[in-house]
DNA sequence: TCCGTATTGAACT
DNA sequence: AGTTCAATACGGA
């Protein structure tokens, strides 16, 4: 027995109208099924540009306003394909706590600071965490911290861009978008203890 | 402009 | 060891 199309849960978010089919203005949804549930990944044409946990009582991202058009498996793009191959890929190896490679390009929409931040955070190894307060001086903005914490809850990758490897300076968890629980699951597989 | 925040460190019980 | 508090940068409304 074959694995379900994807084709079920592919849809298009267009910003134009119904019918745009060019992905230069809309994206893509995808999703990936792992032992931890299924995430649904985002892609725009630009590459990945957002990754959203396992919804407990379904897949609430696909509900979302914008969405305007189921699309078939064979009309996705190779390109968006091969990038979402690299990105399940990549999701399943943080998960079982190894090192991610072969990342699919990251489109990542926000204020130069928060991208500052993200860029920050993708340096911290499988195994390593910092705190706000190191990021902030990281990105040269040593007193920055409060937003740091903001630009970490606005992280729209979480796990590939690793918001989990960032602890309060106390080694307390803080917070974490996708719930705590989330954050010390990841960090466990890790190795991390705190 | 005002408000909330995934902070921090010091000064207190 | 827990609590309170002010300083602080940023982003959304």
């Amino acid at each position: 027995m074959k694995s379900a199309p994807p084709s079920a849960f592919a849809k298009l978010r267009c910003d134009k109208h119904v019918g745009c089919c060019g992905f230069k203005r809309g994206s893509i949804e995808l999703p990936i099924a792992t032992n931890a549930g299924q995430f649904v990944a985002r892609y725009s044409a630009k590459g990945l540009a957002g990754l959203n946990f396992p919804a407990n009582g379904g897949a609430d991202l696909l509900a979302g306003q914008d969405v305007q058009q189921r699309v078939p498996t064979n009309k996705i793009p190779t390109q968006i394909s091969r990038w979402h191959q690299a990105t399940a890929a990549a999701l399943k190896q943080v998960l079982a706590g190894r090192p991610a490679k072969n990342f699919p390009p990251l489109d990542l929409a926000g204020t130069e600071f928060q991208k500052s931040v993200w860029r920050a955070l993708r340096k911290i190894a499988r195994g390593q965490t910092k705190s706000y307060g190191e990021i902030a001086r990281a990105i040269g903005r040593p007193k920055a911290v409060r937003a740091v914490g903001g630009a970490c809850g606005a992280n729209p990758i979480p796990v590939l861009i690793p918001c989990h490897r960032v602890l309060a300076a106390n080694k307390k968890p803080g917070g974490f978008s996708g719930g705590l629980d989330w954050k010390r699951k990841l960090l466990a597989r890790e190795g991390i203890k705190f």
